[in-house]
DNA sequence: CATCTTATGACACTCTGTGTCATTATGTAA
DNA sequence: TTACATAATGACACAGAGTGTCATAAGATG
């Protein structure tokens, strides 16, 4: 049931000959060279060779040119969360569980240096990391999940995934400033600032 | 150096005729009355008989007439970092520290019912909650002199301080959304999921 | 009163995001 | 092959956010 390459429900109609990672690369090449806000949607609609309004099709936003390919990191992340399911876990499993999730997203992103650049140009611009809250959600709301089902008062356990998500993002966020190939020790050190509160 | 009531440089000039906190409150009347997003600038400049441009003089978007009213908490809040400087604190301390930020910030606020208001018409709108990245961050950053003055890492001040306001945001909200009069057991509740690492 | 300073609003503009609708291209059934 | 259904595309129009420019209004000061 999760989202895969196959395409079952295609009866007929016309084939779609936009290449949604195609745009969003060039996109970000177009960022790079003149700037986020100096790039109109438009800008970008010409350089694709399409209209306006199909980019907006497959891009409900400005923004979501930059975050969407962030969506698989998320997904992966959040599918993380399976192999701590069921009851009679410790404390110390549900941090090891968070920290788990964390660092299943790292494996499936097929090349870092642009992740690295996309999270530059998120840091760039407060209206790009002020999405962090929206596009983070599905995650959030996973990880609510996860908590509540390993104990986890409601309550507790929308303080922790809230504080689980800031410091992780901002854990991504110290990688990508740097230099460092590997995001996972950031990822690590990010969560020590975590306490599980006793149930 | 802190801001005041007083106005010392104001040497002539056309006297200013709007005030700014009856503006945010009408919005806040029409926000409430015909929706957040059924309800444009112009709209809000017709009703309180100024300028759309007079409007945006005193509110930078239309975010800022939801959120430009938490200032004072932040401010106060900022302040509260202050009892707390210098060096020869424990671990329990800078939590305890944390902890006097948050709670001070409840003391400045003249009408709860008007901030649970303003907090659950932030709740209902992404774009609004997304805002809290921004409108937090001097907070935010006090936290992270704060923590660093109190002896740890960059690293792992920018980590904790990320946790520490997604999670006491996360209190207001939760505060917000049921009908306690009082956020404060909200807000300690929150920052039971802070940990301060080791150093 | 003359003048300086600042607030205000009228106007025009760019850009985001949305809705509508005709057109195009393809797969499938007759 | 010929309809026909289905879906993609883009042309057009539109509301609204946010910005820049500029003329004007209204006090304060000399």
């Amino acid at each position: 049931m999760t989202s895969e390459d196959a395409k079952p429900p295609r009866p007929s109609g016309r084939p779609a000959t936009i290449d949604p990672d195609a745009v969003a690369g060039l996109a970000l090449d177009l960022f790079a060279e003149h700037g986020y806000e100096n790039t109109s949607m438009e800008d970008i609609a010409r350089a694709a060779g399409i209209g306006r309004k199909s980019l907006y099709r497959y891009f409900a936003s400005k923004a979501d040119l930059v975050w969407g390919g962030t969506e698989p990191v998320v997904e992966a992340s959040t599918l993380a969360f399976g192999s701590f399911h069921g009851p009679g876990k410790s404390d110390g499993d549900v941090l090891a569980g968070l920290r788990t999730a964390a660092v299943a997203g790292v494996a499936v992103i097929p090349d870092l240096s642009v992740t690295r650049g996309r999270l530059r140009l998120i840091a760039e611009h407060a209206e790009l990391t002020s999405r962090s809250y929206e596009s983070l959600a599905p995650q959030r709301e996973r990880a609510l999940a996860f908590l509540i089902e390993n104990g986890l008062s409601d309550s507790a356990a929308r303080f922790l995934s809230a504080a689980y998500l800031a410091a992780t993002f901002e854990a991504w966020m110290q990688w990508a400033a740097g230099s460092d190939p590997d995001p996972v020790p950031y990822l690590i050190a990010a969560l020590e600032v975590l306490n599980v509160p006793p149930r």
